[in-house]
DNA sequence: GTCTATAGCCCGATAGAC
DNA sequence: GTCTATCGGGCTATAGAC
């Protein structure tokens, strides 16, 4: 027929598309400034088929937030696997940001920059989710064993991660240019040093 | 006459009540949902004025950015006078941060959290700002007089400020319960631990 | 499932009286 | 300088053919 000639062979195909494209176009000009026309023209795919399969620019908007994130989570776990010791657990996790800041800087990009909760009603911010936990209980057990020392175990994570993080976005705002991977050594040196005993 | 009479006294009071306002909003809802007709109802001012005295949102957004920044800046130079080491000044420049982010939250999440590259064309990022390139400056000195130690200046000025700013965001997000200046001890603990020799 | 066409809404900005 | 009324435009979301 007419129409089946006409349909694309993989459905799966174009919600990818339009995940990534959004994601890329959100990151780029900011949620508010992208329209779903917008959306339209760069992925190729057409307003009706985008509202049937994500409702509506939110709920696209919360599917790219859910899937970023639980993609971030696994690479995390992935690199925590034998990791045996607080300081080699925080040297992973600090490194994870940084590679992920060079390698994909979209996705670091998203997770940066972003105010999800601008846009998306009751969504727990970044800060809260899952991998940014795991450093707070982290570092709660550093300190306990006497590997890190501070009198306030929260002020140390936050401490630990804006000083990764503040550097990753200097590097994206050209105040520092040389590439992040030639910089991790020193990016993790005052990281930790800014906790440790 | 009638239109004397229906004439405020000062019409610098409603510029004054336009960028209050404007700026509460920006802070709360994001500068593109924050729409004239809003800021019309919130403060009083009619549209019509609006537009005489800012030109468009955007001259409005601009005039709200630079006033807040030379504001900053202004506080940050009457506290850093009589700070002679290197040392005392970072104090001082934290305790600035910890200070505003407590007594002024509007303005603290105005400079943290709007991208304001994202509206402001060609507006510089808040880092490259007078009072964080100071402390780069400050930091660079520390570094050759061996109070601070870094082999990397700039990554170690991103660290300083990150671990504050990371701490100020987690409180605002609820992360961090304690009020700010009960916390000011810890936090400058961290940041220059990150940094000194 | 996918498309095009368009309804309906609200915004930024202007016009023109006062 | 300040107001109200309104225009043109672009947006989200829907309708209905295929």
């Amino acid at each position: 027929m007419e129409a089946q000639r006409l349909r694309k062979i993989d459905p799966q195909e174009k919600v990818r598309a339009v995940l990534t494209t959004a994601r890329r176009l959100f990151v780029e000009h900011g949620y508010h400034s992208v329209s779903i026309p917008m959306i339209v023209r760069e992925s190729r795919v057409s307003t009706g088929a985008i509202y049937h399969h994500f409702g509506n620019k939110e709920q696209l908007a919360r599917r790219i937030y859910d899937e970023t994130l639980s993609e971030f989570q696994e690479m995390l776990e992935q690199r925590l696997t034998g990791q045996a010791d607080v300081l080699s657990q925080l040297r992973a996790f600090g490194k994870l940001l940084v590679d992920v800041a060079q390698s994909d800087p979209e996705m670091m990009r998203y997770m940066l920059f972003l105010n999800h909760g601008e846009f998306l009603s009751s969504c727990p911010p970044i800060c809260s989710s899952a991998p940014f936990r795991w450093v707070q209980e982290t570092i709660r057990n550093g300190v306990a064993d006497g590997t890190l020392r501070s009198d306030h175990p929260f002020v140390a994570a936050a401490s630990f991660i804006g000083a990764i993080l503040r550097t990753i976005e200097l590097n994206y705002q050209g105040v520092i240019i040389e590439p992040l991977d030639t910089l991790i050594s020193p990016i993790l040196d005052h990281a930790l040093r800014a906790v440790r005993a």
